[in-house]
RNA sequence: GCCCGGGUGGUGGAACGGUAGACACGGGGGACUUAAAAUCCCCUGCGCAAGCGUGCGGGUUCGAGUCCCGCCCCGGGCACCA
């Protein structure tokens, strides 16, 4: 580098005029000496609680995609605070969780130690970017202090059961009794208890992971699934969540939430509600019921064969003689199937399955039909069981097919659509008029349905039913790394609450489960023998656990005595707004909307809904470069070439176009952009561009690449062009010291008041514009205003009014202001040289006076058959007749209209005329 | 397949039913400089032009990127859930 590049600047010369670093170091110190943004109840002021979802502080530390978000929330923050609010605008860390774990083991550091140092990293990279925290209420979800109030929200659930009838959750000591259950003793009292609790053990086919050697939710599965992991189901002891209980409200309550429409639907779409009926089937030579669920009882008529899930309790009973070899191993060869080779075959329409010999009769026509069992019948919906109606539903008809059972139609479509429909090659799964159907014959569908459902239940042989496809949470983990349950089983097999909370994890010398998912916990024997015999339940909670509830002790993060005082959480809940990744849409969200109901129902938060407004920020994405013909590498992976690799040149072929090259080799190269990610090495280091641009040039250009939601491309250009920006503030402010000079720049000279009128409409202008566009969350547009403010306050050096060349004191002020949420290091900075002695942080914000809002002229826009023709500086005030004749006395217009009368003229005062011919 | 959300310059994106392309990036030209960088100023949807332009085709309206109907494409969600 020469003496006169931009590293190696000679000591003479003074420095760059803005000089972020000092200035971002300076007010950074400021607010942290002052705790400027401490927050405290204040029954006096309105509250706003902003929220950012808590990051997991990896080793990689913060991202740009992290600082979107955050940005966002913290402009939000500022713009409260001076608009008066109480703001509340807290940050920690959802610490527990695998990539800790993992990390100990290969290295021998205590998770504990690989996250204290991963969070003081994102603490640190946090501070550097100036967001507005109120650093005391930091959380971290690992800390005895935190998962203490972890284990009692799960205390609360295990202490509750839901009372259908008064739909909510109550303490399980009020759970009646049935006096032969009592009569049988403490263990039948307990059993009955245990059955109804919302966190309750069951033995059931959960989705085992074993290269994690870890149990998956079903939320969790799709997810390890996409990144390559096999999840195989296997009957497995483990604590369950009863969310399903929740499954009506969790659905009902969107209404109302200010959410995304795309998260409403994954929510619905989760939840999954359908309306049918339960019909009962009697089993021949049996006293045993076989029931139903299905959403079509108009099609009862056309059940042709009935489907039991392989899991279903009945399978054993009913199965004959003949089929029970066949039926077993088919049990058997189903639960060792993985969720990859049930999914290919669904996708497929494969069907398999093996007929138990048994027979059902037909609720109306008692008709014998065969039971089946067949994978493609799911135990956990519905009543796991169906009766198939080939006619009228794909998957039965694929499995009709496939085994040689009949099909007929008892639907037939309305207005002969489709008319050549053959019932025995496709299934039509429409609405129609019921057909050979004898006591519905003739209706509609939707009729049908009703009717079929009034005749089972006066036949006491069905009733209408709801189910959501919504299943119950699985709650344990068999790792190290999260909450203990604090729970012990007694000798006698009852299971009891810990006495003493916290739980805490103790220390242990392997980390890993054993293969078959017996967790380390189990082999920390003192810590698990307890003093009475009883041994401590062994499995953790999963990583969702401190993330349900966070919101909640940021409200009093400090308290020792309860998870937060009621004051606290009256005052500051709900969150008025949320930003997150939608990745978290069916996990984290739903979650934690159930914990707070349950909580709410037992009256320890004061509303029902966590999460008033919810943004899902977009993703940042990065580039790498593809050559033209997509070649692999070496090591048989595309070839692929990282930014650094990479030059822009100047087209040969195309003047003043650009291409990608190769800097080694000069070959061409295109342009991709992926979600950042390490492996891709497409990662941009907010440190690096921090150190070169500024925290205000960072976030202002993650602010300007769009709407907050968009995905957009990361073009350092961009950054470049923001920075730019703000160095143009600085000049607004200041007159450059002369050359070679070392003094620091001069204030500009400033004269008191908001300048010429022109200057002053300017100003209400933006601060109208500034004020609307964070309202309505275009961050994007309201820095397009605060530029065009910038570039136009002060008259440019050549021409133009003298008495526009100074600064007006109060212009320069109120723009201040208005700069602080976006660049709040530099807003800070000038704001004090204006000689301001305290932080702007608190300052009132700008009010728009409404007298500059208006002009006395404003262009007219002339239009004939409405097309742009002229367009002419018109009095505000004027008539429409007034302007009506302005514009036909345009020689333009005049010439077109060519002396013709107009049909008709459209007069849009403030706006255009428009004539039309 | 079903359900959401989108398609606007070379790029990111602006536009209460009222001049499409604000503000930026990129590009071009100029000023300053011995020169360059930096900075500042001007131009920049397409077309030689009349004109044409917001994915395509219709419609409503004096006027449609915006509202309605029918398509096409892209992104996302759900999917053996009866």
């Amino acid at each position: 580098m020469g003496a006169w590049s931009r590293g190696g600047r000679p000591a003479s010369v003074r420095p760059m005029v803005y000089d972020h670093q000092s200035i971002e170091r300076r007010w950074q110190a400021y607010w942290e000496q002052h705790e400027t943004f401490r927050a405290e109840v204040d029954r006096e002021r309105p509250k706003y609680y902003v929220l950012d979802m808590f990051p997991y502080p990896s080793g990689d530390g913060l991202h740009v995609g992290h600082v979107e978000g955050y940005t966002a929330t913290d402009i939000v923050a500022r713009y409260k605070r001076m608009r008066g609010f109480n703001v509340l605008h807290p940050m920690g860390w959802d610490a527990f969780g695998l990539p800790a774990e993992r990390h100990a083991m290969k290295t021998g550091v205590h998770p504990a130690t690989v996250i204290a140092n991963a969070s003081a990293n994102f603490r640190r990279q946090l501070k550097r970017l100036g967001f507005s925290y109120d650093w005391r209420r930091e959380v971290n979800t690992t800390d005895p202090g935190y998962y203490k109030w972890t284990q009692w929200i799960f205390l609360q659930l295990w202490g509750s059961w839901y009372d259908r009838e008064a739909q909510r959750a109550r303490p399980i000591a009020e759970l009646p009794i049935p006096d032969e259950v009592r009569a049988e003793g403490e263990l039948a009292v307990a059993r009955h208890r245990d059955a109804r609790r919302l966190a309750y053990l069951d033995e059931a086919p959960v989705n085992w992971c074993p290269a994690l050697r870890v149990v998956l939710a079903n939320e969790e599965v799709a997810e390890k699934v996409d990144d390559g992991y096999e999840v195989i189901r296997r009957p497995m002891r483990q604590w369950v969540l009863r969310i399903t209980e929740y499954a009506e409200r969790l659905l009902a309550d969107l209404e109302g939430l200010d959410w995304p429409p795309h998260v409403l639907e994954i929510q619905r779409n989760w939840v999954g509600r359908s309306e049918g009926a339960e019909i009962d089937f009697a089993i021949a030579g049996h006293g045993a019921t076989l029931t139903v669920f299905t959403t079509r009882p108009d099609t009862l008529y056309g059940a042709t064969y009935m489907v039991l899930a392989p899991e279903h309790p009945l399978v054993a009973t009913i199965t004959t003689p003949s089929c029970r070899a066949e039926v077993e191993a088919y049990v058997e060869r189903t639960a060792r199937r993985s969720e990859r080779e049930r999914q290919a075959d669904a996708q497929g329409g494969k069907k398999t399955g093996a007929a138990t010999g048994a027979m059902a009769i037909h609720p109306i026509t008692g008709a014998e039909i065969p039971i089946w069992i067949a994978d493609y019948v799911l135990v956990g919906y519905g009543t796991g069981a169906i009766m198939a109606v080939p006619g009228h539903d794909e998957r039965d008809h694929a499995f009709a097919t496939t085994m040689g059972l009949p099909i007929v139609r008892v639907v037939a479509p309305v207005d002969g659509v489709p008319a050549d429909h053959d019932i025995g090659k496709t299934a039509f799964v429409g609405e129609g008029v019921a057909v050979n159907s004898a006591i519905i014959d003739g209706r509609p569908t939707a009729d049908a349905k009703r009717v079929m459902t009034e005749h089972l239940v006066a036949q006491g042989r069905g009733r209408a039913r709801v189910t959501y496809k919504l299943r119950d949470w699985l709650f344990s983990r068999q790792r190290y790394w999260g909450e203990p349950f604090p729970l012990a089983h007694r000798p006698d097999g009852i299971v009891v609450a810990a006495d003493e909370l916290p739980v805490t994890l103790p220390e242990v010398a392997d980390y890993d489960p054993s293969e078959d998912g017996e967790p380390p916990l189990a082999r920390a024997t003192a810590w698990k023998t307890l003093a009475d015999g009883s041994t401590r339940e062994t499995n953790t909670m999963p990583q969702w656990a401190g993330s349900c509830w966070y919101y909640l002790r940021f409200c009093d993060p400090g308290n020792g005595a309860l998870p937060w005082s009621n004051e606290a959480e009256r005052y500051w809940m709900p969150v008025d707004l949320y930003v997150g990744g939608v990745e978290h849409a069916a996990t984290h969200l739903l979650y934690s909307r159930f914990w707070h109901k349950v909580l709410f129902d037992l009256g320890h938060v004061g509303e029902p809904e966590p999460f008033r407004r919810l943004v899902n920020q977009g993703m940042i994405l990065g580039a790498t470069f593809l050559p033209l013909d997509r070649r692999k590498g070496d090591d048989g992976k595309k070839l692929v070439f990282l930014p650094h690799d990479v030059e822009e040149q100047a087209d040969p072929d195309r003047p003043g176009e650009s291409v990608w090259v190769v800097r080694a080799t000069g070959e061409r190269v295109e342009i991709q952009w992926d979600k950042m990610s390490k492996s891709r090495g497409n990662v941009v280091n907010p440190d690096e561009v921090v150190a070169s641009y500024g925290a205000d040039s960072v976030r202002m250009y993650e602010m300007f690449m769009g709407p907050l939601e968009h995905s957009a491309p990361w073009q350092s250009e961009g950054l470049a062009g923001v920075h730019r920006f703000l160095q143009r503030v600085w000049k607004l402010f200041h007159v450059t010291a002369p050359e070679g000079s070392t003094e620091p720049d001069a204030l500009r000279p400033i004269v008191d008041g908001e300048g010429t009128p022109r200057q002053r409409r300017l100003l209400h202008r933006t601060i109208e514009e500034v004020t609307t566009r964070i309202d309505r969350f275009a961050f994007n547009t309201a820095i397009s205003a605060l530029m065009v403010f910038t570039r136009d306050l002060v008259a440019s050096d050549a021409g133009a009014d003298p008495a526009e060349a100074a600064l007006p004191r109060e212009a320069a002020r109120q723009f201040c202001l208005l700069l602080a949420p976006f660049a709040p290091h530099l807003a800070e900075e000038l704001w004090s040289e204006l000689g301001h002695a305290k932080t702007l942080a608190h300052e009132p914000w700008p009010a728009p006076d409404p007298v500059w809002l208006v002009d006395d002229t404003f262009q007219l826009v002339i239009q004939i058959n409405g097309k742009w023709r002229a367009e002419i500086p018109a009095p505000k005030a004027a008539s429409k007749d007034e302007l009506v004749a302005l514009a036909g006395a345009v020689d333009d217009v005049a010439r077109k209209l060519d002396g013709a009368t107009p049909k008709r003229v459209v007069v849009v005062p403030g706006r255009l005329v428009n004539f039309v011919l």
